[in-house]
DNA sequence: ACACCGCTGTCTACAGTGTAGATCTACGAG
DNA sequence: CTCGTAGATCTACACTGTAGACAGCGGTGT
C-alpha cells in the first residue's frame, strides 16, 4: 500500500475521499497541479483523480473550465494584501508590488492566467477575490487625497507596469543551466551572427538579469512619474 | 452555390484547393479565425477545413500547435517596423509603441499570444521574427550612444509597459453596449455596494477611458525617466 | 532508362478532452 | 413511511492533437 511506488505511474489517485469536497480543496489541488506541470496539463479528469472523485462532481463547484481557471488565479491572488489606512501610500504600493512579484515568482505558471483571464471577462463579472486589490488601493489613494480618477489611473499604471514587469521576468529563463558560457548557456549560438549580432553581444548583460533591481527601478521612475504629474497634495 | 448561403453553417469549407499551401497561406488564415473566433477556437481540423485540405498536411509547415500559434504571434508582431537609423531615439520608440499598440487593438484575441508565448520557449528559441524588433531597437540605442546594457534595460522597459498597456486597454471592454447609465452599462451594479463602493462610484470614469491618452501619459513618464536615470549623452 | 530520394499530402487510429443528460444515493421535512 | 431534493456518479457525444503508415510527385545521380 505504498504510495510512492504505486502513486508514481498514474497522479495520486488519493484513495479515500475522507470528508466532502469544498471548493477550496478542489482550488488548491487545482493550484498544485498547475504549480507543478503548468496550466495545460490541468484537465478535469485529472483534477478529479488527483482528488479522487468524480470528475463530473468538480461542476457542482465551478461552472466549467474557464471558471476553475478564474478560481485558480483568484485563489493566487487572494494572497495579496493591502492595507488602506497606511498613511505612506507610495510604501504600500511599493508593498503591493513586492508582494505581486514574489507571488509571480512563486507560481510562474499562474502568470499566464493572472494577465490573461481578465481580457475574457468584464470587470464587473470578475471572481470578487480579483476586484478586492483594485478597491483597496482605490481606498488607499482616496485616503491619501487623490480624486477618484487620479487613483484609478495610478492603480491602472500600476498594475500595467506590475503585469509587464512579471512577464519581462520570467522571460529570463536558461536553456542550458550547466554551462559555463553565457552565449551557450543561452542558446544564443544558434543565432545566425550578421543578423543578430548585438543581441548575441549582449550574452553576459543577458545571464544576469537582475529581476528585484529591475522592478525597483521601475518603481522609482513610475512613482516619482506619478507623484509630479498628479495634481495633488503629499 | 452561393457560398454565403451553404458556407454559413460549416465553416468556410474552401472547396477547391487551388496551389500549394504555403505557410504564410496557413498562418493568414490561423490569423484570420484566431481574429474572428479567439485563440481556442484555433484548431488544426477547423483551420485545415478552411483551407480545404487534410488537417494532417498543416504538420508540414508547423511541428506542432504551439509552434502554430508562435507563428501567429510572429506574423503579426512582423508589421512592427523599427528604423534604426532615426537619429531621434524618443521619438522612434513613441512611434514603435503607437504601431504596438494598433496591433494590439486590430488583433486584440492575439495579445494573449504575443504576452504569453515567450514564457513558453527561451529566448534563443524564440521565431525569428520575434526577435527582430529586439535586435532592431538595440540597434537604434545603440547608435544612439548607450550602451548595450543601459539599451537592453530601455528595450525591457518599454516593452513592459507597452505589454501591460494593452492589457491594460482590453480589458475596458463593455458589457451592455446599448445601456445610457455607466452603473448599469459596466454591470457595476451587480457588486455588492459595502464592499465596492469606491469601484462603483467610478463608473463614469471607468466608462470614459482613453486608451491613446494613456499610452501617451506613460510614455512621458517612462521616457522621461529613463533620459534622466541613464548616463548617457544626448 | 532506371532506381533512388525527399517532400507533400492523405488516411486511419488512438488516447485524451469538456461537458450535457440521465440515473443513482442519501438525507431531511412533512 | 413517503416524498422531494441536492449531491454524486455513470454514460455518451462530439471534438481535440498528433503518431504512423502509405501514395504520388519531381528531380538527381548513374
Amino acid at each position: 500500500m505504498d504510495t510512492s511506488s504505486i502513486g508514481a505511474a498514474l497522479r495520486e489517485p488519493e484513495p479515500h475521499p475522507d470528508g466532502k469536497l469544498t471548493r477550496e480543496r478542489m482550488l488548491a489541488c487545482a493550484l498544485e497541479i498547475v504549480d507543478r506541470d503548468g496550466i495545460e496539463k490541468l484537465s478535469m479528469r485529472g483534477l478529479a483523480r488527483a482528488l479522487g472523485r468524480d470528475p463530473m462532481s468538480l461542476y457542482r463547484h465551478a461552472e466549467n473550465k474557464a471558471a476553475l481557471l478564474d478560481g485558480v488565479a483568484e485563489t493566487v491572488l487572494a494572497e495579496l494584501t493591502v492595507d488602506p489606512a497606511d498613511p505612506d501610500w507610495t510604501a504600500q504600493l511599493r508593498s503591493v508590488a513586492h508582494q505581486f512579484r514574489r507571488i509571480a515568482l512563486t507560481h510562474p505558471h499562474v502568470v499566464p492566467l493572472l494577465v490573461t483571464r481578465p481580457l475574457a471577462t468584464p470587470l464587473a463579472l470578475r471572481p470578487r477575490g480579483t476586484l478586492r486589490p483594485l478597491e483597496d488601493v482605490l481606498d488607499l489613494l482616496t485616503r491619501a487625497g487623490f480624486s477618484g480618477a487620479d487613483a484609478l489611473h495610478i492603480y491602472r499604471a500600476l498594475f500595467g507596469f506590475l503585469h509587464g514587469h512579471v512577464l519581462n521576468e520570467l522571460q529570463e529563463l536558461v536553456e542550458n543551466p550547466d554551462e559555463t558560457d553565457d552565449l551557450l548557456r543561452l542558446g544564443l549560438h544558434r543565432l545566425p551572427i550578421h543578423e543578430f549580432p548585438l543581441l548575441r553581444s549582449l550574452a553576459s548583460v543577458l545571464a544576469s538579469y537582475d529581476g528585484a533591481a529591475e522592478l525597483e527601478r521601475g518603481l522609482d521612475i513610475l512613482l516619482g512619474g506619478l507623484r509630479s504629474s498628479m495634481t495633488t497634495a503629499m
